[in-house]
DNA sequence: CTTATTATGTTTCCATGGAAACTAAATGAC
DNA sequence: GTCATTTAGTTTCCATGGAAACATAATAAG
């Protein structure tokens, strides 16, 4: 089998992989009434002091419309405080809750044994390869970016 | 960086490489009418004689009730034909029309180059690992199924 | 045979997230 | 300084797809 033959085989078991992490995650985080992308953007606020919403975008590659709807849920459940930008009229600084903190710690006690099932079969080297052939491949949607 | 630290990086990366693949993919068949969860019914379809809706939930690990709407959809697009089943009363045969057929080459003709571009800058070596490493991940979804 | 359970699909309801049009502020061109 | 362009974010509209309840047929248990 010859790369040509292959690329489809791989990129449609990422798409299938993709799609069904994604459903499993949204089970797991339903408890916090939250789904997986919408996680991804609370502990993307969680990881630095201050965010905007354009950080978040780039960082993440979402959509911003999708990003201004989940920022406006986040802060209705009291996760994140939104500070008006002096710099920049438009835009606001994002920061994480205490109420934020708390269940981004609740959610990685939850999250470390459902990570770990998904990769259980994989071996040192071969988490190592997976992990360097996803990053490569992130790169090129970096480098094709939509926007 | 020991396996419980890869894992979820591992795993978010997935979920973030297959929501964008599925994003581009869509753009590319937008032309068909078709998004890429359709398309992948469709082509299920297009690769047996005939199937039953059961057939694709079980090989594409979907949602009946997803299923169900775009078998109407093809359907309705005269992509596919249902034949009720004379065994099973409750269920038909799905066949692929000519049309459905001929839209199945006209993607592939177009996605040959679009599939190959995300895994660019992969030699073959990591092609056969990534490949076996999702065969691996995809593996514990059929152990772990949720139905 | 009758009743309970399981299997196949459908319908309904609803949250999600993408696209496009929009507002308003910041930046660039001249 | 003025006008055009770009940037940050919002709003609106709509297709998608998941969950649950449902209808109907097939199968199993007694």
């Amino acid at each position: 089998m010859d790369k040509a033959e292959m690329a489809p085989i791989v990129i449609g078991k990422l798409m299938n992989i993709g799609g069904m992490l994604q459903k499993r995650a949204n089970l797991m985080l339903a408890p916090f009434q939250l789904n997986q992308q919408q996680y991804s953007i609370l502990f993307s606020i969680y990881q630095e002091d201050r965010v905007q919403q354009k950080n978040v975008i780039n960082k993440l590659m979402l959509e911003k419309a999708h990003v201004s709807k989940v920022v406006k849920k986040l802060h209705s459940m009291d996760l994140i405080d939104i500070e008006l930008s002096e710099q920049d009229k438009r835009s606001s600084w994002l920061m994480i809750t205490d109420k934020g903190k708390k269940l981004v710690h609740k959610v990685r006690g939850v999250s470390a044994d459902w990570n770990k099932q998904w990769t259980g079969e994989l071996d040192m080297n071969q988490m190592n390869q997976l992990l360097e052939s996803l990053t490569m491949i992130q790169n090129v949607f970096k480098e094709k970016a939509l926007h």
